[in-house]
DNA sequence: TAGATTGTTAATCGATTAACAATC
DNA sequence: TAGATTGTTAATCGATTAACAATC
Protein backbone atom coordinates (compact mmCIF):
# COMPACT_ATOMS: atom_id res chain seq x y z
CA UNK A 1 0.00 0.00 0.00
CA UNK A 2 1.13 3.90 -0.89
CA UNK A 3 1.98 5.44 2.34
CA UNK A 4 -0.03 8.82 2.73
CA UNK A 5 2.69 10.90 3.67
CA UNK A 6 4.30 12.33 0.98
CA UNK A 7 7.72 12.25 2.90
CA UNK A 8 9.56 12.49 6.01
CA UNK A 9 8.72 15.85 7.03
CA UNK A 10 6.81 15.83 10.13
CA UNK A 11 3.02 17.80 10.00
CA UNK A 12 2.31 19.95 12.31
CA UNK A 13 -0.47 19.90 14.75
CA UNK A 14 -2.21 23.07 13.00
CA UNK A 15 -2.53 20.72 9.65
CA UNK A 16 -4.08 17.70 11.64
CA UNK A 17 -6.56 19.57 13.12
CA UNK A 18 -7.76 21.78 9.68
CA UNK A 19 -7.96 18.36 8.46
CA UNK A 20 -10.76 17.21 10.84
CA UNK A 21 -12.08 20.71 10.23
CA UNK A 22 -12.18 19.49 6.54
CA UNK A 23 -14.10 16.22 7.04
CA UNK A 24 -17.14 18.75 8.86
CA UNK A 25 -17.11 20.68 5.84
CA UNK A 26 -17.17 17.17 3.72
CA UNK A 27 -19.71 15.46 5.64
CA UNK A 28 -22.64 17.14 4.27
CA UNK A 29 -22.12 16.93 0.20
CA UNK A 30 -23.07 14.81 -2.31
CA UNK A 31 -19.62 12.73 -2.78
CA UNK A 32 -19.67 12.74 -6.56
CA UNK A 33 -19.47 16.38 -6.57
CA UNK A 34 -16.49 18.29 -6.50
CA UNK A 35 -15.46 21.43 -4.64
CA UNK A 36 -12.68 23.68 -5.51
CA UNK A 37 -10.13 24.85 -2.22
CA UNK A 38 -12.35 28.21 -3.34
CA UNK A 39 -15.73 26.93 -2.25
CA UNK A 40 -14.35 25.25 1.08
CA UNK A 41 -12.01 28.14 1.95
CA UNK A 42 -15.42 30.16 1.81
CA UNK A 43 -17.41 27.93 3.43
CA UNK A 44 -14.97 27.56 6.28
CA UNK A 45 -13.43 31.03 6.65
CA UNK A 46 -9.81 29.80 5.49
CA UNK A 47 -7.69 30.85 2.58
CA UNK A 48 -7.81 28.44 -0.84
CA UNK A 49 -4.21 28.71 -0.77
CA UNK A 50 -3.91 26.88 2.82
CA UNK A 51 -5.93 24.29 1.68
CA UNK A 52 -4.32 23.49 -0.77
CA UNK A 53 -0.69 23.50 0.84
CA UNK A 54 -2.32 21.59 3.84
CA UNK A 55 -3.69 18.80 0.89
CA UNK A 56 -0.44 18.87 -0.54
CA UNK A 57 1.45 17.17 2.44
CA UNK A 58 -0.03 13.91 1.36
CA UNK A 59 -0.59 11.69 -1.23
CA UNK A 60 -3.63 9.47 -2.17
CA UNK A 61 -3.83 6.38 -2.57
CA UNK A 62 -3.95 6.65 -6.43
CA UNK A 63 -0.44 7.84 -6.34
CA UNK A 64 -0.59 11.50 -6.55
CA UNK A 65 -2.59 14.54 -5.08
CA UNK A 66 -6.09 14.33 -4.16
CA UNK A 67 -7.77 17.00 -7.07
CA UNK A 68 -8.23 17.17 -10.33
CA UNK A 69 -6.51 20.71 -11.80
CA UNK A 70 -9.37 22.61 -13.77
CA UNK A 71 -12.11 20.45 -11.40
CA UNK A 72 -11.46 20.54 -7.38
CA UNK A 73 -11.40 17.73 -5.11
CA UNK A 74 -14.24 14.82 -5.29
CA UNK A 75 -15.84 14.90 -2.50
CA UNK A 76 -15.86 11.01 -1.89
CA UNK A 77 -12.09 11.19 -2.82
CA UNK A 78 -11.25 13.50 -0.64
CA UNK A 79 -12.90 12.40 2.48
CA UNK A 80 -11.85 8.97 2.39
CA UNK A 81 -8.45 9.80 1.97
CA UNK A 82 -8.59 12.38 5.47
CA UNK A 83 -10.09 9.70 7.05
CA UNK A 84 -7.41 7.41 6.28
CA UNK A 85 -4.94 9.85 6.64
CA UNK A 86 -6.22 10.55 10.22
CA UNK A 87 -6.72 6.41 11.00
CA UNK A 88 -10.16 6.51 11.28
CA UNK A 89 -11.10 4.28 8.02
CA UNK A 90 -10.78 1.47 10.73
CA UNK A 91 -11.92 0.42 14.11
CA UNK A 92 -10.57 2.19 17.46
CA UNK A 93 -10.89 0.71 20.36
CA UNK A 94 -11.81 3.21 23.48
CA UNK A 95 -12.44 3.11 27.33
CA UNK A 96 -14.06 5.38 29.37
CA UNK A 97 -12.56 6.04 32.56
CA UNK A 98 -15.21 7.93 35.21
CA UNK A 99 -18.55 7.16 33.91
CA UNK A 100 -20.44 9.83 36.18
CA UNK A 101 -19.21 13.02 34.82
CA UNK A 102 -18.49 13.89 31.02
CA UNK A 103 -18.04 10.33 30.79
CA UNK A 104 -21.60 9.26 30.83
CA UNK A 105 -22.47 12.02 27.87
CA UNK A 106 -19.62 11.45 25.81
CA UNK A 107 -21.33 7.69 25.78
CA UNK A 108 -24.71 9.21 24.86
CA UNK A 109 -23.47 11.50 22.01
CA UNK A 110 -24.19 9.91 18.72
CA UNK A 111 -21.13 11.23 16.98
CA UNK A 112 -18.97 9.07 19.50
CA UNK A 113 -21.53 5.74 18.52
CA UNK A 114 -19.63 6.23 14.65
CA UNK A 115 -18.05 3.37 13.26
CA UNK A 116 -14.89 4.28 13.61
CA UNK A 117 -14.86 4.85 17.62
CA UNK A 118 -15.84 1.79 19.50
CA UNK A 119 -16.68 2.46 23.19
CA UNK A 120 -15.62 -1.21 24.50
CA UNK A 121 -14.75 -0.37 28.54
CA UNK A 122 -16.92 2.06 30.91
CA UNK A 123 -15.09 1.84 34.50
CA UNK A 124 -16.08 4.26 37.69
CA UNK A 125 -15.01 4.29 41.20
CA UNK A 126 -18.26 4.80 42.27
CA UNK A 127 -20.09 1.48 43.87
CA UNK A 128 -23.50 2.64 42.96
CA UNK A 129 -22.44 2.54 39.35
CA UNK A 130 -20.92 -0.18 38.99
CA UNK A 131 -22.94 -2.78 37.15
CA UNK A 132 -25.40 -0.43 35.38
CA UNK A 133 -25.33 0.14 32.08
CA UNK A 134 -25.05 2.97 29.91
CA UNK A 135 -25.78 3.17 26.48
CA UNK A 136 -25.42 -0.29 26.43
CA UNK A 137 -22.10 -1.20 27.86
CA UNK A 138 -21.92 -2.22 31.86
CA UNK A 139 -19.99 0.08 34.03
CA UNK A 140 -17.18 -1.68 36.31
CA UNK A 141 -15.29 -0.94 39.06
CA UNK A 142 -11.67 0.32 38.30
CA UNK A 143 -9.95 -1.55 39.78
CA UNK A 144 -11.01 -4.19 37.14
CA UNK A 145 -8.93 -1.70 35.05
CA UNK A 146 -5.46 -4.02 34.94
CA UNK A 147 -7.61 -7.19 34.50
CA UNK A 148 -9.83 -6.01 31.42
CA UNK A 149 -7.00 -4.86 29.36
CA UNK A 150 -5.11 -8.10 29.85
CA UNK A 151 -8.09 -10.04 28.96
CA UNK A 152 -10.31 -7.63 26.51
CA UNK A 153 -9.09 -6.40 23.08
CA UNK A 154 -6.67 -4.12 22.22
CA UNK A 155 -7.22 -0.25 23.55
CA UNK A 156 -6.36 2.45 21.52
CA UNK A 157 -7.41 5.43 23.20
CA UNK A 158 -8.41 5.56 26.86
CA UNK A 159 -10.64 8.59 27.63
CA UNK A 160 -10.08 10.19 31.21
CA UNK A 161 -13.13 11.87 32.39
CA UNK A 162 -11.97 11.53 36.47
CA UNK A 163 -11.36 14.16 38.86
CA UNK A 164 -7.96 15.95 38.78
CA UNK A 165 -7.31 14.85 41.95
CA UNK A 166 -7.23 10.73 40.82
CA UNK A 167 -6.20 11.63 36.97
CA UNK A 168 -1.98 11.08 36.86
CA UNK A 169 -2.80 7.70 39.36
CA UNK A 170 -5.11 6.05 36.49
CA UNK A 171 -3.16 7.15 33.74
CA UNK A 172 0.00 5.64 35.35
CA UNK A 173 -1.84 2.69 36.17
CA UNK A 174 -3.29 2.10 32.51
CA UNK A 175 0.51 2.75 31.10
CA UNK A 176 1.62 0.51 32.60
CA UNK A 177 -0.90 -2.09 31.45
CA UNK A 178 0.09 -0.94 27.88
CA UNK A 179 -2.37 1.73 27.02
CA UNK A 180 -0.57 4.61 24.48
CA UNK A 181 -2.99 7.34 24.56
CA UNK A 182 -5.01 9.59 26.59
CA UNK A 183 -7.84 12.10 25.91
CA UNK A 184 -7.88 13.98 28.96
CA UNK A 185 -10.44 16.06 30.65
CA UNK A 186 -8.69 16.59 33.97
CA UNK A 187 -7.09 20.44 34.30
CA UNK A 188 -3.67 19.17 34.86
CA UNK A 189 -0.40 18.46 32.69
CA UNK A 190 -0.04 14.07 32.93
CA UNK A 191 3.26 12.87 33.45
CA UNK A 192 3.93 10.29 31.04
CA UNK A 193 6.87 8.34 29.49
CA UNK A 194 7.52 9.75 25.52
CA UNK A 195 5.87 7.04 23.76
CA UNK A 196 2.67 7.85 25.42
CA UNK A 197 0.57 10.35 23.95
CA UNK A 198 -1.73 12.99 25.43
CA UNK A 199 -4.41 14.92 24.40
CA UNK A 200 -5.80 17.50 26.66
CA UNK A 201 -9.39 19.55 26.80
CA UNK A 202 -9.81 21.96 29.14
CA UNK A 203 -13.55 22.80 29.26
CA UNK A 204 -13.26 25.14 31.47
CA UNK A 205 -10.06 26.61 30.22
CA UNK A 206 -11.94 27.16 27.28
CA UNK A 207 -14.37 29.04 29.06
CA UNK A 208 -11.83 31.26 30.15
CA UNK A 209 -10.44 31.90 27.02
CA UNK A 210 -13.91 33.06 25.27
CA UNK A 211 -14.64 35.56 28.14
CA UNK A 212 -11.67 37.26 27.35
CA UNK A 213 -12.58 37.12 23.54
CA UNK A 214 -16.55 38.49 24.41
CA UNK A 215 -14.94 41.52 26.09
CA UNK A 216 -12.35 42.27 23.05
CA UNK A 217 -14.47 42.08 20.34
CA UNK A 218 -14.85 45.49 18.36
CA UNK A 219 -12.45 46.50 20.83
CA UNK A 220 -9.77 47.53 18.17
CA UNK B 1 -8.40 52.29 37.25
CA UNK B 2 -5.32 51.02 34.82
CA UNK B 3 -5.72 49.33 31.81
CA UNK B 4 -4.53 45.69 31.72
CA UNK B 5 -3.03 46.02 27.81
CA UNK B 6 -0.03 47.89 27.69
CA UNK B 7 -0.74 49.17 24.45
CA UNK B 8 -3.32 48.86 21.50
CA UNK B 9 -1.35 45.86 20.07
CA UNK B 10 -3.49 42.95 19.56
CA UNK B 11 -3.16 39.83 21.57
CA UNK B 12 -2.78 36.33 19.84
CA UNK B 13 -5.60 33.54 20.77
CA UNK B 14 -2.24 31.64 21.40
CA UNK B 15 -1.11 33.85 24.21
CA UNK B 16 -4.49 33.80 25.94
CA UNK B 17 -4.50 30.24 25.60
CA UNK B 18 -1.40 29.63 27.73
CA UNK B 19 -3.28 32.29 30.26
CA UNK B 20 -5.49 29.73 31.49
CA UNK B 21 -2.69 27.33 31.50
CA UNK B 22 -0.45 29.66 33.53
CA UNK B 23 -3.45 29.78 35.59
CA UNK B 24 -3.80 25.78 36.11
CA UNK B 25 0.01 25.99 37.23
CA UNK B 26 -0.57 28.33 39.96
CA UNK B 27 -3.21 27.15 41.55
CA UNK B 28 -1.94 24.66 43.50
CA UNK B 29 0.79 26.88 44.96
CA UNK B 30 1.07 28.81 47.81
CA UNK B 31 -0.20 32.35 47.05
CA UNK B 32 3.02 34.33 49.04
CA UNK B 33 5.55 32.38 46.86
CA UNK B 34 7.13 33.30 44.35
CA UNK B 35 7.60 31.43 40.99
CA UNK B 36 10.25 32.37 38.76
CA UNK B 37 9.41 31.51 34.57
CA UNK B 38 12.08 28.92 34.94
CA UNK B 39 9.97 26.95 37.14
CA UNK B 40 6.76 27.31 35.79
CA UNK B 41 8.44 26.67 32.11
CA UNK B 42 10.07 23.53 33.27
CA UNK B 43 6.66 22.03 35.38
CA UNK B 44 4.51 23.08 32.01
CA UNK B 45 6.79 22.03 29.42
CA UNK B 46 7.37 25.54 27.65
CA UNK B 47 10.09 27.73 27.75
CA UNK B 48 10.87 30.42 30.28
CA UNK B 49 11.48 33.07 27.38
CA UNK B 50 7.87 32.58 26.05
CA UNK B 51 6.22 32.72 29.28
CA UNK B 52 8.45 36.30 30.21
CA UNK B 53 7.43 37.68 26.19
CA UNK B 54 3.73 36.36 27.03
CA UNK B 55 2.96 38.23 30.48
CA UNK B 56 4.89 41.08 29.78
CA UNK B 57 2.01 42.19 26.83
CA UNK B 58 -0.10 43.15 30.46
CA UNK B 59 0.67 45.80 33.34
CA UNK B 60 -0.50 44.66 36.50
CA UNK B 61 -3.01 46.99 38.83
CA UNK B 62 0.40 48.10 40.50
CA UNK B 63 1.44 49.94 37.09
CA UNK B 64 3.83 47.65 36.03
CA UNK B 65 5.02 44.23 35.20
CA UNK B 66 3.54 41.02 37.33
CA UNK B 67 7.05 39.69 37.72
CA UNK B 68 10.01 41.14 40.53
CA UNK B 69 13.82 40.72 39.15
CA UNK B 70 15.69 38.73 40.80
CA UNK B 71 12.82 36.98 42.94
CA UNK B 72 10.30 35.66 40.34
CA UNK B 73 6.55 35.73 40.36
CA UNK B 74 4.07 36.46 43.55
CA UNK B 75 1.99 33.30 43.00
CA UNK B 76 -0.93 35.74 44.14
CA UNK B 77 -0.47 39.08 42.21
CA UNK B 78 0.34 36.91 39.01
CA UNK B 79 -2.56 34.52 39.51
CA UNK B 80 -5.25 37.45 40.07
CA UNK B 81 -3.58 39.49 37.58
CA UNK B 82 -4.27 36.98 35.07
CA UNK B 83 -7.85 36.27 36.05
CA UNK B 84 -8.50 40.29 35.56
CA UNK B 85 -6.76 39.63 32.29
CA UNK B 86 -9.30 37.09 31.22
CA UNK B 87 -12.42 38.87 32.83
CA UNK B 88 -12.78 35.59 35.56
CA UNK B 89 -12.11 38.09 38.40
CA UNK B 90 -16.47 38.85 38.09
CA UNK B 91 -19.13 36.49 37.84
CA UNK B 92 -20.34 36.03 33.94
CA UNK B 93 -23.58 34.55 34.09
CA UNK B 94 -24.32 31.75 31.70
CA UNK B 95 -27.21 30.00 30.00
CA UNK B 96 -27.42 26.05 28.83
CA UNK B 97 -28.71 25.01 25.58
CA UNK B 98 -29.48 21.30 25.48
CA UNK B 99 -30.03 19.66 28.99
CA UNK B 100 -29.60 16.34 27.85
CA UNK B 101 -26.61 15.30 26.55
CA UNK B 102 -23.11 17.65 27.06
CA UNK B 103 -24.98 20.49 29.16
CA UNK B 104 -26.21 18.09 31.89
CA UNK B 105 -22.83 16.71 32.47
CA UNK B 106 -21.37 20.64 32.21
CA UNK B 107 -23.44 21.47 34.92
CA UNK B 108 -22.51 18.43 37.30
CA UNK B 109 -18.48 19.73 36.57
CA UNK B 110 -17.56 21.06 40.21
CA UNK B 111 -15.34 23.35 37.64
CA UNK B 112 -18.26 25.37 36.22
CA UNK B 113 -19.84 26.07 39.32
CA UNK B 114 -17.05 28.26 40.36
CA UNK B 115 -17.65 31.41 41.78
CA UNK B 116 -16.72 33.65 38.55
CA UNK B 117 -19.01 31.09 36.15
CA UNK B 118 -23.11 31.17 37.11
CA UNK B 119 -25.42 29.08 35.43
CA UNK B 120 -28.62 31.13 35.65
CA UNK B 121 -30.30 29.05 33.10
CA UNK B 122 -30.70 25.57 31.47
CA UNK B 123 -33.22 24.83 28.10
CA UNK B 124 -34.29 21.61 26.52
CA UNK B 125 -36.75 20.86 23.63
CA UNK B 126 -37.90 17.28 25.18
CA UNK B 127 -41.24 18.00 27.00
CA UNK B 128 -40.42 15.15 29.18
CA UNK B 129 -37.18 16.90 30.72
CA UNK B 130 -38.82 20.67 31.03
CA UNK B 131 -39.92 21.47 34.71
CA UNK B 132 -37.17 18.69 36.17
CA UNK B 133 -33.59 20.12 37.96
CA UNK B 134 -30.49 19.54 37.44
CA UNK B 135 -28.15 20.86 40.21
CA UNK B 136 -30.60 23.06 41.94
CA UNK B 137 -31.49 24.83 37.92
CA UNK B 138 -35.18 23.87 36.51
CA UNK B 139 -34.88 22.96 33.28
CA UNK B 140 -37.19 25.17 30.80
CA UNK B 141 -38.33 24.84 27.30
CA UNK B 142 -36.30 26.52 24.29
CA UNK B 143 -39.22 28.21 23.75
CA UNK B 144 -38.70 30.00 26.77
CA UNK B 145 -35.68 31.05 25.63
CA UNK B 146 -36.55 35.03 24.51
CA UNK B 147 -38.83 35.34 27.20
CA UNK B 148 -36.49 34.27 29.63
CA UNK B 149 -34.21 36.93 27.84
CA UNK B 150 -35.73 39.47 28.30
CA UNK B 151 -36.71 39.76 31.94
CA UNK B 152 -33.90 37.88 33.64
CA UNK B 153 -30.18 39.48 34.28
CA UNK B 154 -27.80 39.78 31.66
CA UNK B 155 -26.75 36.83 29.87
CA UNK B 156 -22.76 36.68 28.88
CA UNK B 157 -22.30 33.26 27.34
CA UNK B 158 -24.59 30.61 25.88
CA UNK B 159 -23.30 27.47 25.77
CA UNK B 160 -24.74 25.35 23.06
CA UNK B 161 -24.54 21.30 23.33
CA UNK B 162 -27.91 20.82 21.02
CA UNK B 163 -27.67 18.22 17.98
CA UNK B 164 -26.30 19.75 14.98
CA UNK B 165 -29.03 20.27 13.18
CA UNK B 166 -30.71 22.67 15.06
CA UNK B 167 -27.83 24.77 16.57
CA UNK B 168 -27.76 27.42 13.49
CA UNK B 169 -31.73 28.55 14.46
CA UNK B 170 -31.07 28.03 18.35
CA UNK B 171 -27.77 30.45 17.82
CA UNK B 172 -30.01 33.16 15.50
CA UNK B 173 -33.04 32.89 18.26
CA UNK B 174 -30.48 34.09 21.01
CA UNK B 175 -28.69 36.65 19.15
CA UNK B 176 -31.89 37.97 18.04
CA UNK B 177 -32.28 38.34 21.86
CA UNK B 178 -28.82 40.07 22.42
CA UNK B 179 -26.55 37.22 23.59
CA UNK B 180 -23.19 38.17 22.20
CA UNK B 181 -20.94 35.27 22.81
CA UNK B 182 -20.88 31.24 22.63
CA UNK B 183 -19.36 28.49 23.70
CA UNK B 184 -20.29 25.91 20.56
CA UNK B 185 -19.93 22.37 20.90
CA UNK B 186 -22.45 21.31 17.80
CA UNK B 187 -19.53 19.95 14.67
CA UNK B 188 -20.68 22.82 12.29
CA UNK B 189 -19.32 26.84 11.77
CA UNK B 190 -22.09 29.23 13.04
CA UNK B 191 -22.95 31.85 10.98
CA UNK B 192 -22.89 35.00 13.49
CA UNK B 193 -22.62 38.75 13.03
CA UNK B 194 -19.07 40.22 13.59
CA UNK B 195 -20.04 41.60 17.35
CA UNK B 196 -20.43 37.96 18.44
CA UNK B 197 -17.92 35.82 19.51
CA UNK B 198 -18.21 31.86 18.78
CA UNK B 199 -15.51 29.30 20.36
CA UNK B 200 -16.07 25.79 19.18
CA UNK B 201 -14.93 22.53 20.71
CA UNK B 202 -15.65 19.89 18.44
CA UNK B 203 -14.54 16.71 20.63
CA UNK B 204 -15.33 14.17 18.19
CA UNK B 205 -12.70 16.37 16.31
CA UNK B 206 -9.97 15.75 18.81
CA UNK B 207 -10.50 12.18 19.45
CA UNK B 208 -9.73 12.15 15.65
CA UNK B 209 -6.49 14.70 15.98
CA UNK B 210 -5.44 12.18 18.32
CA UNK B 211 -6.06 9.47 16.38
CA UNK B 212 -3.43 10.15 14.45
CA UNK B 213 -1.00 11.47 16.58
CA UNK B 214 -0.97 8.12 18.53
CA UNK B 215 0.07 6.62 15.19
CA UNK B 216 2.54 8.95 14.18
CA UNK B 217 4.78 8.87 18.00
CA UNK B 218 7.86 7.64 18.05
CA UNK B 219 7.82 6.99 14.10
CA UNK B 220 10.20 10.09 13.81
C1' DT C 1 -8.45 25.02 -27.47
C1' DA C 2 -9.78 28.17 -23.53
C1' DG C 3 -11.00 28.30 -18.82
C1' DA C 4 -10.42 26.67 -14.41
C1' DT C 5 -8.04 25.15 -10.62
C1' DT C 6 -4.40 22.47 -8.68
C1' DG C 7 0.35 21.82 -6.71
C1' DT C 8 4.36 24.24 -5.56
C1' DT C 9 7.78 27.87 -4.98
C1' DA C 10 8.98 32.27 -3.17
C1' DA C 11 7.59 36.20 -0.26
C1' DT C 12 5.47 37.66 3.81
C1' DC C 13 3.98 37.55 8.12
C1' DG C 14 3.80 36.17 12.94
C1' DA C 15 5.37 33.52 16.83
C1' DT C 16 9.11 31.50 19.46
C1' DT C 17 13.66 31.59 21.18
C1' DA C 18 18.13 33.45 22.48
C1' DA C 19 20.64 36.84 24.56
C1' DC C 20 21.48 40.45 27.61
C1' DA C 21 21.00 44.97 29.86
C1' DA C 22 18.20 46.51 33.64
C1' DT C 23 17.34 45.97 38.31
C1' DC C 24 15.55 43.68 42.46
C1' DT D 1 27.67 44.10 46.63
C1' DA D 2 26.88 39.59 44.09
C1' DG D 3 23.45 36.59 42.37
C1' DA D 4 19.23 35.94 40.33
C1' DT D 5 15.71 36.76 37.28
C1' DT D 6 12.86 39.92 34.82
C1' DG D 7 11.52 42.68 30.65
C1' DT D 8 12.81 43.55 26.07
C1' DT D 9 15.27 43.61 21.71
C1' DA D 10 17.15 41.09 17.93
C1' DA D 11 17.61 36.58 15.62
C1' DT D 12 15.46 32.48 14.28
C1' DC D 13 12.12 29.58 13.08
C1' DG D 14 7.71 28.11 11.22
C1' DA D 15 3.26 28.98 9.21
C1' DT D 16 0.41 31.55 6.02
C1' DT D 17 -0.28 33.87 1.79
C1' DA D 18 0.56 35.29 -2.94
C1' DA D 19 1.69 34.16 -7.36
C1' DC D 20 2.08 31.30 -11.20
C1' DA D 21 3.52 27.39 -14.07
C1' DA D 22 1.53 22.87 -14.77
C1' DT D 23 -2.29 20.51 -16.42
C1' DC D 24 -7.02 18.74 -16.39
Amino acid sequence: MISLVTDKEKISPRVIERLTRYLRCLENLSPDDYISSEEMAERMGLTAAQIRKDLSNFISDFGEGFGVRGKGYQVRILYSGIEKILGVHKTNNIIIIGAGRLGGALLAEPEFTKESFNVIGVFDVAEYKVGKEVNGIKIRHTSEIEYFLNTKDRVDIAILTVPKGVAQDIATTLIKAGVKSFLNFAPLKLEVPEDVVVSNIDLYGKLQELNYWKEKVNQW
